[in-house]
DNA sequence: CTCCAGGTTCCGG
DNA sequence: CCGGAACATGGA
């Protein structure tokens, strides 16, 4: 186990859900808990009961990341008072919507397009080893996730070599994007939803989807509501079943106000609790 | 082998 | 405006 380590409190959360939602993709097992990095410091983490064992220094850093300040008894409060919605929060009670780095976020979710989680934390890794910094932590080879400047001067190749497909492209045009100025992810901040929403989608390979995941993901916009096929078919099933001609934009404005206030940790309970169980439950 | 995956973009009707 | 197809790759 890991020296020097600082318990800090962290009630009603729940590592492990948390780690294992999508939301993130790059994190190691090691021992009871994981290694991984936030921005360029290598962090351990291990949950015991309500309390996170974590590396000595970085407190600051696991809380706003890990978001242990979101007030998870208050928000459920907010959330509809229904069947799906209730066995979705009996299965994901404890885990928080994350607050990550906004270009890491971004470019992961760049790359998650018609990928599964264990395909999206592959080129994750590769990216990161081709183009990150190394990042000491002992047992572990970890990096840093690559600067849009150093992705920006990669060739399309290099990222067809980290197993992204057509997605190398979209990737390389946003690195280029931002790298020259033309999209400052850092005003982003300052624009509303729907601004915030527009800008991103200027970028090649995000749409309304992806942004989404960025707003929620990183810029900590807690009604932003991404809809995947995981939750298009959870939304089909659950809130208009039989129903025809149910169109993407209907299930847009329905979800923007049934799920409230806190619409994005709906929407992340949601995806979570279906696709945990949906060839257990649905059919086999 | 076939199906599908935390989509986006472009094209023809 | 709309539905459909192309786009790469690899688990299940």
């Amino acid at each position: 186990m890991p020296p020097l380590l600082t318990e800090i409190p962290a009630p009603h959360f729940n590592l492990l859900l948390t780690l294992e939602s999508g939301q993130t993709f790059h994190w190691h097992p090691h021992g009871a808990g994981w290694v991984g990095t936030i921005g360029d410091r290598p962090v351990f983490i291990e949950q015991r009961k309500n309390s996170l064992w974590i590396s000595k220094g970085a407190d600051p850093l696991v809380k706003h990341y890990f978001a242990l300040d979101h007030p998870l008894e208050k928000i459920y409060e907010t959330f509809p008072k229904d069947p799906n919605m209730a066995a979705a929060l009996d299965f994901c009670s404890g885990i928080t919507v994350m607050q990550q780095p906004v270009w890491e976020c971004l470019a992961t979710f760049i790359t998650s397009s018609m990928k599964q989680v264990a395909h999206i934390r592959q080129m994750s890794l590769a990216i990161r080893k081709t183009f990150g910094e190394p990042i000491v932590y002992p047992g572990f080879e970890l990096h840093s996730y690559p600067t849009p400047e150093r992705l920006a001067a990669a060739t399309e190749q290099q990222l067809r070599d980290c197993k992204l497909g057509f997605r190398a492209k979209n990737l390389l045009g946003t690195a280029r994007m931002i790298a020259s100025g033309e999209i400052d992810l850092e005003a982003i901040r300052f624009m509303d939803d729907e601004a915030a929403l527009a800008e991103l989608c200027k970028l090649p390979g995000v749409g309304e989807k992806v942004a989404n995941c960025v707003l929620l993901f990183a810029y900590g916009r807690l009604r932003a509501f991404p809809i995947d096929v995981w939750i298009e078919r959870v939304l089909r099933e659950m809130y208009f079943k039989g129903k025809r001609k149910v169109t993407v934009e209907k299930l847009k404005r329905f979800s923007s106000e049934y799920f409230g206030p806190y619409g994005g940790y709906a929407q992340q309970y949601l995806f979570h609790h279906a696709r945990k169980t949906y060839r257990s439950t649905s059919n086999s």
